[in-house]
DNA sequence: GTCCGCTGCTCAATCGATTTAGTAAGTTGG
DNA sequence: CCAACTTACTAAATCGATTGAGCAGCGGAC
């Protein structure tokens, strides 16, 4: 394939002798010097830049062939630094593993994979330092946003911010929440109909993003609905654990005071299911003898024996918008964006509530 | 503060004017000029480098009192760039959020934070085309190693790269294996202690990576304790779900078919969750009638009713590890590696299985 | 007096892309 | 015939760090 003209050659007569791509990648200058143009052409033509309209078909072909033949895909890293955008999200999660966050992660990926975004994910496990060297950690990698799940965050970040589960009133946040009051609807509803007056709560963890408000829910409901919570019938989950653990021993320590309850609302799932043990564990059987109801709808919910009825949030939705949002107000750039996004709760009925035992 | 003598401000007779930092983050050059020294005195200040030696205490002093005031970040992306190293892994999971290697990235990104690495991770849904394209992907976000989970990936990696439950043999990648063998022996034992010999076995998807090396080493050691594998005992799992839903149809079926055995070894203990549901449908209960045996220990076993009686594999220590082994490879550089790496399983008695129901 | 070596720094190239400003060559209009 | 415009590119700055090479100024040896 003959060049009609060699207009670029000449330049070199002495040339700084270049080594090869020390990583033994393809880069940009290497698709260049190959075609002999500069790597401004081989660039703007394979970004389609605007500035291409200039380059002749023919040129943008062989540029095309070029970067197809050598394997060429641009280091992200340099263009990341030259852009000034990463094309990247920070997210943090208490424990990743965990049910929970696991289910929004999921929504959060979905989304991200098709917008070319990546993401970083780091567990802070609770320690107040790591929540603030985390994000700290995450822009110096220069992610563009951050998204925080089930995580109170010290506020003063100067990117924008999703927070899943988030109650914090904070500038330059957006909170995703679930509607709680119409949770604790669904919920005391259910068991009202079931005939349950001696309903036991577990509240959550203090550390727990959504304790409080779910708690408020609860009993602002409880009163409209006429249903009584008694100090006596009320627990408070305290560890920091994401297994059923969490809720084993408290409901243990519930029963050893001979409490008069035929249904227990918990927390969420996970200690649901570890209410479930402790309560067959003295021959309590469930729904039989004591409804429970979890919150959540993990994936384990469906599956355990017997099913747990709950309050389901849809988790995966929720880290989807959050996914979606926060792109939405980088593209934007904007001041403009929502402060509060609440999703629908939905009550799922399986075996684990019944009517109450007379 | 006054200083001895001005020996650098001179040079920017007509100073070309820098704008500030556009992101508004501080960087290096801040410093420097803050300070009136150079970029580099800075950088091997900070960086504690060898180069250092001869800077004076006072300087160094005043270079980290600038940089702390200052808040001086360094920006990783400009470090990766400039020094060809990230300091992040790539880590493909079939799906973010599944107990299985949600347990794993908990041992991952134990071991990585202390070394300071971070982490990408990408589920590839078992999609062909995202286990060859995400890797790629990765590599253009310059990730120095691999970690592959339950993940058949195409080799000719340029990259370094550990597999976890890998068993191709592949230039460059070390495999973590469990001692599959052993686990076998472990189970089988259990079974035939007590008194089971009619078992059923469900072995797992052809696309999970563990499924051919686990049903190899049940049937020699069957063989050897003298345990029949019968065909029409013997269950596929075939759908790629990561919820006990993957086991629960297959059991359905199996039933229907009126078999006769008293125990079943599940591939999971996420089938082993779904069987057990399938088998309490239809009032068969476990362990009385029937003893079910799972694998892995999920969170998730400890808690079912019944609780699972399974192999337990070292996840966490399965993920650190192979984090370890990695960025040891990556810090000696040379060709000399693990091809291999076996953990060891153990038995974990729970409820679910019992002596044979006579 | 001057050469050497040490101290304490600075300069400038570099990583690999993007992007602004510019330029050589050819075409058109008056 | 020349200015103006168009076409098809190229040169060089830039992002923010790291790093090899280099350079003043000073003290001491000869």
């Amino acid at each position: 394939m003959p060049q009609k003209k060699d207009r670029t050659r000449k330049r070199k007569s002495a040339p700084k002798q270049r080594k090869p791509s020390p990583n033994g990648l393809v880069s940009l200058r290497d698709v260049a010097e190959h075609l002999g143009v500069s790597q401004t052409t081989v660039s703007v033509v394979l970004n389609e830049s605007p500035v291409a309209d200039a380059i002749r078909p023919e040129t943008k072909v062989r540029v095309f062939e070029a970067a197809a033949k050598l394997g060429y895909r641009p280091n992200l890293v340099a263009r990341s630094l030259r852009k000034q955008r990463s094309f990247s999200l920070g997210i943090l999660v208490p424990h990743i593993g965990d049910a929970y966050p696991g289910k929004i992660l999921q929504g959060i990926e979905e989304f991200l994979s098709t917008a070319g975004y990546t993401y970083l994910v780091a567990s802070h496990l609770r320690d107040p330092e790591k929540v603030v060297a985390l994000p700290r950690f995450m822009m110096q990698r220069s992610v563009e946003g951050l998204i925080f799940i089930d995580t109170t965050f010290v506020d003063g970040l100067p990117l924008p911010a999703i927070a899943i589960a988030g109650h914090q009133s904070v500038e330059g946040v957006t909170n995703v929440i679930l509607d709680h009051r119409r949770a604790a609807e669904l919920a005391l509803s259910h068991l009202k109909e079931l005939g349950h007056t001696r309903i036991a709560f577990m509240k959550g963890q203090p550390f727990s993003t959504d304790s409080h408000e779910r708690w408020h829910s609860i009993r602002e409901v409880a009163q409209e609905y006429q249903v009584e919570i008694l100090p006596e019938l009320t627990m408070q989950l305290e560890d920091e654990i994401g297994t059923p653990e969490v809720g084993y021993p408290v409901m243990k320590k519930f029963l050893s005071t001979k409490p008069d309850f035929t249904a227990v609302f918990a927390y969420n799932d996970i200690s649901a299911i570890g209410a479930i043990r402790a309560l067959a564990d003295v021959g309590i059987s469930v729904p039989q003898k004591v409804s429970v109801m979890g919150f959540d709808d993990i994936d384990a919910a469906a599956f355990q024996t017997p099913s747990l009825t709950t309050v389901r949030q849809p988790l995966m939705e929720m880290g989807r918008m959050a996914a979606r949002t926060l792109l939405d107000r980088l593209s934007k750039g904007g001041q403009e964006y929502p402060k509060l996004i609440a999703v629908e709760p939905a009550l799922i009925v399986r075996e684990s509530t019944a009517p109450r035992h007379v």
